[in-house]
DNA sequence: CTGGGTCGGGAGAGCGCTCTCACGCACGGG
DNA sequence: CCCGTGCGTGAGAGCGCTCTCCCGACCCAG
């Protein structure tokens, strides 16, 4: 067993014995300062592997007041609701990211009824920095928090007071566009859209893609239908059934008044597309349906779902870039998009 | 602005001074020691409310050695497989539990090209126990490790080497022999299995318990159909055609020569039911099924799964209230178990 | 040859807390 | 009345590292 004398687990004072420097000359080294001389680097190294040397985190955050602990939070009721497959890809991201740094990230699962312990906890000189995944938007827990720690959201906050914070999101608007484009390339006029909740960005985002796809197709975006649901499936074969009952301007010959359908995600694409089969309506040939998020269900559903994927583990990935970043003094795009992929199945 | 004359955030010494005692005893009054004199006890919280203290972490790592910090291990492997719907809530019950300590939690994705790196992060005194959660099974990374550091796996481990590790995990078997009996109970008695990887507790221990069931009802268990696969749902699908292409004791008049099957996860048993039905066999008349794991899909399929209910917010509950424990020097039962819950739904 | 400038390295003072030790006091038995 | 015996409290020495000086060596211009 190596180890030098007091036989603990080796410090820098240990190294810097075996190496014949001083404390401050080890730690340069560690800290990859330069103007060492590169034989003492040398030595300093050989004298690390030696001693099979680690520095104490703990003795080097009280020392320099910087922690290496980077927060992710994730509101309670976004856990909950945790059926959304799109939460552990980005933690997944955000982790792997992190892996390649020194920082270390912290998991908190913010409880809403006290969201003080949060706070406390983020001010309390525990972290550098937090991520905040939510997709809650009536979230006033973190507002000003941001001026005295760096913050990074995941998803844009539609909240007013945070507008203007460091976020990185999928890009929606183009998304949603891409999707109705590829409806109008397939030949569809009649495009109808299920839009999702108007109280987060995803919901407005996505619907506004597909308005200036209609527009720029040359078809008459306020003239189009539009339901809107709350994201989930019930409320997309609701959505479904109105968008049905429509006495629309130029009905096919059979009656169906519109000849495709995006969905602002696939929970509510498969409800409506539920709708149209239960009426005998082929889905892609009378009405194609696009959705969005490429669920985990997408693929295997009937038709398989085409859609929009989102790449959560690069948004991830993004999040943790621009948090590193702004901890280390740069300035990245308050705003960071990721671009997302149409997947062709069968729907559409 | 109160806080002190030296106007950063409040230290202990600053406590000590507001209430006219000694660090030590504010200390002693932070850290919930007996023997210490009610009168004073009020003052030094009165002063610690009063200037909003709140104990420096690190600084109190650095001083008794302790870490307040739990690590969450997810091999890379098994987060890239994220399909699996089980992790999420796995986590959620984790970081809940511990919100109620002071234990902060650390995720590491446990990267597994270089595992020598998990393992100085967690020997390096970074972390005052571990949790590992995994699906696999031929992974040494942490042989060796739970002497030298509490460790509590989620799942039992396959290793013999960490057969007698703390472990907690749904009860597989049990859970099986509900699944099983269900089918038993629906009259079926050409019974068979579509297994999983036999390189996974899960895979085991649910055949296992299909087994045991069988026999409890007076069937051959031996002479019964058992296919495997890897759990994907093509895996199903492929095991399914064996199923059906196998020249069984007892086909029933239409060829078919089972009339129910138990899959070891949702992913197999829809795979399972594609065949089923593309081959014009109906689900669950002709052919019942139960699934395992309720996955998200399992509701929205068609048919509905039946299938079995996995607490995974439980589970990752259990795992850090054992590891807790052991960490405060408790000896909890090595082996812990969660029960599960059988849905019925329609497809058999 | 000398003075100012530069650069590598060492000394040492903390960072905020814990914990051992020893002290002082009140009490009770010899 | 004196000396244990306890109990509550304070003093002080670190925990392992960073970082600000500061010093000595070296180089070049004057």
């Amino acid at each position: 067993m190596i180890g030098g004398p007091a036989g603990r687990t080796p410090t820098l004072e240990m190294v810097a014995a075996a190496a014949g420097v001083s404390r401050a000359t080890v730690s340069r080294v560690v800290n990859g300062s330069t103007s060492v001389t590169p034989e003492i680097v040398e030595a300093v190294n050989a004298a690390i592997a030696d001693l099979d040397y680690v520095p104490n985190r703990m003795a080097r955050s009280l020392a320099s007041r910087r922690t290496d602990v980077i927060a992710l939070i994730v509101p309670e009721s976004t856990s909950t609701v945790f059926a959304d497959p799109f939460f552990a890809p980005v933690v997944r991201g955000v982790a792997r990211t992190l892996a390649d740094t020194d920082y270390t990230l912290n998991l908190l699962i913010a409880s809403e009824s006290r969201p003080d312990k949060t706070r406390r906890y983020l001010l309390g000189g525990n972290v550098d920095g937090a991520l905040v995944v939510s997709h809650h938007v009536d979230d006033h827990s973190y507002v000003g928090l941001g001026d005295q720690l760096p913050i990074v959201y995941g998803g844009r906050p539609l909240n007013p007071e945070l507008a203007a914070s460091y976020h990185v999101d999928v890009d929606n608007v183009a998304s949603a566009r891409t999707a109705t484009e590829h409806l109008v390339g397939l030949g569809r006029r009649r495009i109808a859209m299920i839009a999702g909740r108007q109280d987060m960005p995803a919901g407005v985002d996505r619907l506004d893609g597909w308005r200036q796809a209609l527009e720029a197709a040359g078809l008459d975006a306020d003239q189009a239908p539009v339901e809107f649901g709350d994201f989930s499936q019930l409320s997309g074969s609701q959505a479904m059934e109105r968008l049905l009952g429509r006495a629309s301007g130029a009905p096919s010959s059979d009656g169906v008044p519109i000849d495709a359908v995006f969905a602002a995600n696939d929970q509510m694409a498969a409800g409506a597309i539920q709708v149209l089969q239960a009426r005998g309506i082929a889905v892609p040939d009378e009405v194609a349906v696009v959705g969005f998020d490429d669920d985990s269900f997408a693929a295997s559903f009937t038709p398989a779902l085409t859609t929009i994927h989102q790449p959560a583990a690069e948004l991830g990935a993004a999040m943790a870039d621009v948090l590193v970043r702004r901890i280390a003094g740069e300035d990245p795009p308050r705003r960071t998009l990721i671009p997302t992929r149409l997947i062709r199945r069968a729907s559409a």
